[in-house]
DNA sequence: TCCGTTTACGTTCATTTGAACGTGATGATA
DNA sequence: TATCATCACGTTCAAATGAACGTAAACGGA
């Protein structure tokens, strides 16, 4: 059997990305919860937000439940399985599937203030420190 | 005089960013040289690459000189800064623009190699070290 | 219970993007 | 120098995307 690749739902356009991130933060939230969590600057209108989500809702991004006269939407596939499938269309796409040459991009071409560097290095340790455990357990 | 936006170049169109990479990655060339660098199991027409070339250079990213009678495209804009301009719209559309998050999900979510981690570790270290020196300087 | 407000749903519309074509010009080869 | 392949350019076309509307139904307050 050839390997299906994994249904696939071929990385959200920017504006459906932008909504379906409210409703992660929110947990779940209706029509005009999400407009009114977007950024000021943003002006959508309630209809576009109530299209975007309807999208979301038709790709299976999103689950609708009903209370009272709102649908409320809450995410019906876990947001970091989405950030993930974005991130790895992104990496496909600008970096040849490498992670580390976006990492070095990341790095040096962008400012990373010297805390970050900290914690950067902190997560890098406790990743490794956590390896090495595992391996040896 | 209002702030302008510094020409927004707004993120590439996923065909022409790979289009472009091509270009980057050979120096210059010709449609032909484009077509044949793509990788194999992406079948482009002749006349599709043609377009993305053309748009590249309608929007400024790639340069047109005349080479008998083929156009030779190059960058007109260093890759690293149209690297960059991407990166940031993808930050800001998935992590609130902040770089901190979207490390942190590599690192954890993404598989690192046991190399991959000391190699961004020296990274890291060196820079760090860069830092030190130009600040005492 | 009636009225203004708010919502869902189906629909629409312009623009952008992905992809390709037809023709006339150009250049190499026979 | 006649021919054949290749190329540039303008053009086109469908689908995806960004954005919004009209209507009818559902509510909540007067």
């Amino acid at each position: 059997m050839p390997p299906k690749r994994e249904a696939q739902r071929g990385a959200l356009p920017k504006s459906e990305l932008e909504i379906a991130k409210v409703v992660w933060d929110l947990g779940e939230a209706t029509v005009r919860q999400v407009l009114e969590a977007l950024p000021a600057d943003r002006e959508l209108d309630f209809w576009t937000v109530q299209t975007y989500l309807r999208r979301l809702e038709a790709k299976g991004y999103l689950a609708k439940r009903r209370d009272g006269r709102n649908n409320v939407y809450s995410p019906a596939v876990r947001p970091t399985t989405v950030i993930s499938e974005t991130m790895d269309d992104f990496i496909n796409r600008l970096f040849d599937g490498e992670a580390l040459p976006l990492f070095q991009h990341l790095i040096r071409d962008r400012g990373l203030s010297d805390a970050e560097i900290d914690e950067l290095q902190q997560t890098l340790n406790a990743l490794k420190a956590e390896r090495k455990r595992g391996r040896s357990s």
